[in-house]
DNA sequence: TCCTTCATGAGAGCTGACTCTCATGACTGT
DNA sequence: ACAGTCATGAGAGTCAGCTCTCATGAAGGA
């Protein structure tokens, strides 16, 4: 019931050049914003891409989907974020990597997070896309687990959900704003809880 | 440079009882609404208190430190909340049984701490009076491993960061709307993970 | 009892997220 | 080259979080 991609004014038909030039406008001006780590506003957005707030919203539903789309763009593949332990086998390895790069994504980003954050938790509806970079990062951190045989398919779930509240902006500004962590700490501190979670899940199974 | 407590209109001084009655009206409002789990605003718990909004923000300097203190007063201590553990000096059996409360208090009063966690997101030095609630009921938990000798002062401070992470309002709603688990799925999962934690913190020292 | 103090209400104002309408004019197919 | 389509802009409007001002009237002291 639904148009795939391009859900565009008139959605996807003639003039598409300028709608596809109007699209690409907002996302690079919103993905100019966003560098700064400040805060994105929509207002902001569309000043800085020559459009009006109105054509932006016609775009993009919403402040969230607009960022998420931005980001996605500009976020390395899980490939490219854990280039540097291609090589290893070791999943705490490649989760402690994984975690890492995630939080210094969000610490780069951190404006249009945390916008993202506070328009996405008072309707979970419009969170829908959102999940996509972290289970993306910790499918990939943890093929070495996946393709080899003997794990318990339960506790593979179990890890993932795991990392999943671990390896995100939510922890790192859980560990910021009220633990009071500077970054170098916070990261730290959730690098340390996500490879603690991935030992104890791939250690053993005793008791 | 500041006055403590009832930091009401002109600082605690005459007029008491008519600042008490306001303030008291605000917070009782502000709890029935909470109670209700829907979202709560500040229009509509001064409607309810039968008080302007701007009176509502002469006692509470933003929603967030209203919802706070309500939620504060109707929160049971640590020792309500763990009473069914209380003679219990398994740190893991208590943390789990903390990390289920915790998230049952979130669920029902989920409409107000999403409307917090929207409020604090973009202006972290708001937060800072958040974390006292998860901070208590994590140290309680941990009592017999303060208490008792023996255990590295550096894994606990770590484990505690590790609870706090878990242990929290942002778990529930990254499990439930990111991974779309249900209620008691979320929470069994937020359990699991924070008493593999502490299960990992405190089983030994090796390598 | 009078008078000063001060809590409060009413309401305007500002920002941001959205929504909706209406007129304009650029683009496209004929 | 004309005409109809449709992307867009402008702007008004709603709601919530907040801030600020001004007038009122009740509480409390003298």
């Amino acid at each position: 019931m639904q148009e795939t991609e391009p859900k565009t004014p008139q959605s996807a038909q003639g003039r598409t050049n300028q709608k596809l030039r109007t699209r690409v406008a907002i996302v690079s001006a919103a993905v100019e914003l966003m560098r700064s780590g400040r805060e994105v506003t929509m207002p902001e957005v569309a000043k800085a891409a020559l459009v009006s707030e109105a054509t932006a919203y016609r775009y993009f539903p919403d402040l969230a989907s607009l960022l998420q789309e931005s980001m996605a763009g500009e976020w390395p593949t899980p490939e490219q974020a854990l280039r540097a332990v291609a090589d290893s086998t070791d999943p705490v390895e490649r989760v402690a990597a994984a975690t890492e790069h995630l939080l210094r994504q969000v610490v780069a980003y951190q404006g249009a997070t945390r916008a993202m954050i506070a328009a996405t938790i008072t309707r979970p509806e419009a969170a829908a896309t959102r999940p996509a970079l972290r289970i993306g990062l910790i499918d990939h951190a943890l093929t070495p687990v996946t393709d080899a045989p003997g794990t318990d398919p339960a506790a593979l779930v179990q890890l993932k959900r795991d990392l999943a509240v671990v390896m995100s902006a939510e922890t790192l500004f859980t560990l910021t704003d009220l633990l009071h962590l500077d970054t170098e700490d916070a990261i730290a501190s959730a690098v340390h809880t996500a490879t603690t979670l991935t030992r104890a899940a791939l250690g053993a199974g005793r008791t």
